[in-house]
RNA sequence: GGCCCAGUAGUUCAGUUGGUUAGAACGCCAGCCUGUCACGCUGGAGGUCGACGGUUCGAGCCCGUUCUGGGUCGCCA
C-alpha cells in the first residue's frame, strides 16, 4: 500500500474532457472495474462525479503495470498521468473521449470483494444494502439522490432567507405531549423517573418564536415518530418547518407556492405555473375518495345513488335507503380489459380494507358481463353505463354501503390500486394540489365523539365560529394541506392566538383546563403576553425529494435510513445497554410476555 | 396486532409429480489475450436449500411451528 506523500489531486474523475488532452492530471477514486487484456489493462476509476479510464500498456513502466494488474474492485487509487485522446471512444461516458496514460499509480487502500456489486441496477436486498450502507451509497444513483437532496436544502435556505425568514434551532429534548403519534422517550438521569421526548415536530416552539417576535421562522427540522414504518414513512424524518406572523391563509399559501416554484426551477429546471390548483376537502372526497388525491390520472368517482335507490338489486337499494350511497369508478385502458380474475383480486383487496365487495360491469368485444345485471332493468344498466361514460374495454367498479364515507374511502383506495394495476399513472408529472376547507372536527367511530382533525391550536374559520357549540359537523378549519401526486407533502394552519377561543376549543375537545395547562400551559402562558396572529406549515423534505426523483422508497433519499422493523443493521441499533446505564436512570426492565 | 409476498452459491434467481451427484447468470480465483469499456475465451472454487419438528423407503419440494426481509391495513392529532 502506498501513501499520499507528494501527491495532490488536480481534478475529479468525472471532469476531464477532450479539450484537456495533453494536460497532466491527478485523480483519486475507487476501482469500478478492471479490464485485463493481457499486455493492456484498463481501470475505471470512480468518484462522486463520475468515471475516468486509466490505461496501462507497453509504454507503462513495468512496476506500475504490475501494480495495475494487482488491483481489484473497490481498491482506492491515486493516479497521475497525461490525459490523451482514446483511440476508440465511449459515447456512454462524459469522459469517454479521453483516458489517463498513467505514470504514477498509488494503491491507497485495498478492498475485500464487496458483498454486492456497486452498480446502479443492483438487485441486492434492502437489509444487506443497509448493513453496508457505505457501499450502497457509493452507487452513482444514490450519490445523485443525496446530492439532489443537498441542493434542495440549499435552495430552501436561500429562498426563505431572501424572504426574511430566520433559521432557529429548536430543542430535540422536549416535553412529551402524548397526542397523535407515539413519542420517542429519552430518560433523564438527573431527574430520575422523568422523561424527555424527541419532537414529532417543532410546532409549539415555532409558535413561541412568533410570540418572541422573530416574525418569520424556518428550520430544516428533524422529527421523530414512534409508529410503524411504510415505504414513505420513517421513524425519523426531515421537515421544512416555517411560521409567519401577521398573516392569513393566503399569505402562507403564496409564500409556499413561491418556494415550490423556485425549488422545481432551480433543482430540476421544471416550470411550475402558479397558482397551484386547489380543491376543497369535500370536493376531494367526493371526486377522488381521498383528502390527498392523485390527480395525475382521471377515473373520478361518480354517484349512482339516484339510479340505485329503487332498483331491484337489494345491495344497492338498501345501501341508499339506509342513508348511504352507491358510487363507482370506470377503469379505462386502451390496451387490456381487467380480467375476471383481476376483479376478484380487487374484491379481495376491498374486503381486506373493511369493504363488503365490488359490483362490476365488464364491457368487452363480446358484449357486457356483470355481477348484478340480472337484478336490474335494461334502462337502469344503460343509465349506469352512461353515468360512468363506459365504452368497450372498460370495467365499471361499484361500491355500495349504508355509510357514504366508507363508499368514498374504499373507492379512493380502489381507484389507486386499479390505476397502478392498469399502469395508467404518468410518471413524469408533478401534480401539486392544495386541499382547503378541512372540517375542524373528525367523527371518531370508536369513541362515538368528535375529535380534533388537526392539532388543537388550529384556528376555526371565522364564519364557522358560530357553530362551534351547536353543530360540530359544520365547523371548518383554517387549515391547508399541500398534496403532490397523491402524497401528503405538508400541512399547515393559522393558529389560535385568542386565549378565550383556545379555551373554548379545548373544552369542545374534552380537554379540561387542568389538563390543557398541564400539557400546553407554557404556550397558554405565553399567549397572555401579546401573541401576534400567526400561521405556518411543515413540508416533508424527504417526500419532496422522493417525488422529485420518482424514488420508490424514502430509503432511496435518506442517507442512513431504518428497515421496516425500525432497526438499522449497520450499527445494530436499537440495542440493549449496560445494566449500569439503566441503573443510573432508575429503569428496571420487566420480562415481556 | 391483522393480511399478502419472498427466504436455495457472495448476489439475483430457476428447480417439473417427492426420486441418482441441487442448476443458471453475475461476482470471485487461475490461465490466455494490444483497444476494452457489462471486454472476450478456457478452466476452477463456492451450498447447513432460513431454523426446528412431522409425514415418507426417500423432502429444496408436502404438513406444522418459528425466525428474517419486503409490501400493506390498523396506527401516523
Amino acid at each position: 500500500m502506498d501513501n499520499l506523500t507528494g501527491f495532490k489531486r488536480s481534478c475529479y474523475c468525472g471532469e476531464p474532457r477532450i479539450a484537456d488532452v495533453g494536460k497532466t492530471i491527478s485523480v483519486c477514486g475507487w476501482v469500478q472495474r478492471r479490464r485485463d487484456l493481457g499486455s493492456l489493462i484498463f481501470i475505471d476509476l470512480r468518484d462522486r462525479t463520475g468515471i475516468i479510464q486509466l490505461a496501462f500498456d507497453e509504454s507503462t513502466e513495468s512496476e506500475i503495470f504490475d501494480k495495475a494488474f494487482s488491483v481489484r474492485s473497490e481498491y482506492v487509487l491515486a493516479a497521475t498521468g497525461k490525459l490523451r485522446e482514446r483511440s476508440s471512444k465511449n459515447p456512454e461516458l462524459p469522459t469517454g473521449d479521453v483516458e489517463l496514460d498513467v505514470s504514477d499509480l498509488r494503491i491507497l487502500a485495498q478492498s475485500e470483494t464487496p458483498p454486492f456489486e456497486i452498480i446502479d441496477n443492483c438487485s441486492a436486498g434492502e437489509a444487506l444494502r443497509l448493513k453496508h450502507r457505505y457501499l450502497d451509497l457509493r452507487r452513482p444513483i444514490l450519490q445523485r439522490n443525496i446530492l439532489l437532496r443537498h441542493k434542495v436544502t440549499k435552495v430552501t435556505r436561500d429562498y426563505f432567507d431572501e424572504n426574511g425568514f430566520i433559521e432557529i434551532e429548536t430543542p430535540m429534548l422536549i416535553k412529551s405531549t402524548p397526542e397523535g403519534a407515539r413519542d420517542f422517550l429519552v430518560p433523564s438521569r438527573i431527574h430520575r423517573g422523568s422523561f424527555y421526548a424527541l419532537p414529532q415536530s417543532p410546532q409549539l416552539y415555532k409558535q413561541l418564536s412568533m410570540v418572541a417576535g422573530f416574525d418569520r421562522y424556518m428550520q430544516i427540522a428533524r422529527c421523530f415518530r414512534d409508529e410503524d414504518l411504510r415505504a414513505d414513512r420513517q421513524p425519523e424524518f426531515t421537515q421544512i418547518d416555517l411560521e409567519m406572523s401577521f398573516v392569513d391563509m393566503e399569505d402562507v399559501i403564496s409564500m409556499v407556492e413561491g418556494y415550490i416554484q423556485r425549488l422545481f426551477k432551480e433543482v430540476l429546471d421544471v416550470e411550475m405555473p402558479l397558482p397551484l390548483p386547489r380543491l376543497t376537502y369535500a370536493e376531494a372526497m367526493s371526486r377522488y375518495g381521498s383528502d390527498k388525491p392523485d390527480t395525475r390520472f382521471g377515473m373520478e368517482i361518480f354517484d349512482l345513488s339516484d339510479i340505485a335507490s329503487g332498483c331491484g338489486f337489494g345491495v344497492f337499494s338498501s345501501a341508499v335507503q339506509g342513508g348511504g350511497s352507491v358510487r363507482g369508478i370506470c377503469a379505462k385502458n386502451s390496451v387490456v380489459t381487467l380480467s375476471r380474475k383481476e376483479i376478484d383480486k380487487l374484491t379481495e383487496y376491498i374486503r381486506g380494507i373493511g369493504g363488503k365487495g365490488i359490483a362490476w360491469i365488464r364491457l368487452t368485444e363480446d358484449g357486457m358481463t356483470s355481477s348484478f345485471s340480472k337484478f336490474m332493468s335494461e334502462d337502469e344498466m344503460k343509465a349506469i353505463l352512461e353515468r360512468a361514460g363506459a365504452e368497450k374495454g372498460d370495467v365499471v367498479l361499484i361500491i355500495a354501503d349504508t355509510k357514504s364515507s366508507a363508499v368514498l374511502s374504499q373507492l379512493g383506495a380502489l381507484r389507486l390500486t386499479t390505476a397502478r394495476k392498469l399502469d395508467i399513472i404518468p410518471k413524469d408529472k408533478f401534480n401539486f394540489l392544495w386541499i382547503l376547507e378541512f372540517p375542524f372536527f373528525d367523527w371518531d367511530e370508536e369513541l362515538g365523539d368528535y375529535v380534533a382533525m388537526h392539532h388543537p391550536f388550529t384556528a376555526p374559520m371565522d364564519e364557522s365560529l358560530q357553530y362551534l357549540e351547536t353543530d360540530k359537523s359544520k365547523v371548518k378549519a383554517k387549515a391547508y394541506d399541500l398534496v403532490l401526486n397523491g402524497i401528503e407533502l405538508s400541512s399547515g394552519s393559522i393558529r389560535i392566538t385568542d386565549p378565550k377561543l383556545q379555551r373554548r376549543v379545548f373544552e369542545l375537545l374534552g380537554l379540561s383546563d387542568e389538563e390543557a395547562h398541564k400539557k400546553f400551559g407554557y404556550l397558554l402562558e405565553a399567549f397572555k403576553y401579546g401573541a401576534p396572529p400567526h400561521g405556518g406549515m411543515g413540508l416533508g423534505l424527504d417526500r419532496i425529494v422522493m417525488q422529485m426523483l420518482s424514488a420508490e422508497s424514502l430509503r432511496d433519499v435518506i442517507a442512513y435510513p431504518k428497515l421496516q422493523n425500525a432497526s438499522e443493521p449497520m450499527t445494530n441499533c436499537p440495542d440493549t445497554v449496560d445494566p449500569k446505564q439503566l441503573d443510573e436512570l432508575g429503569i428496571t426492565l420487566t420480562e415481556q410476555n
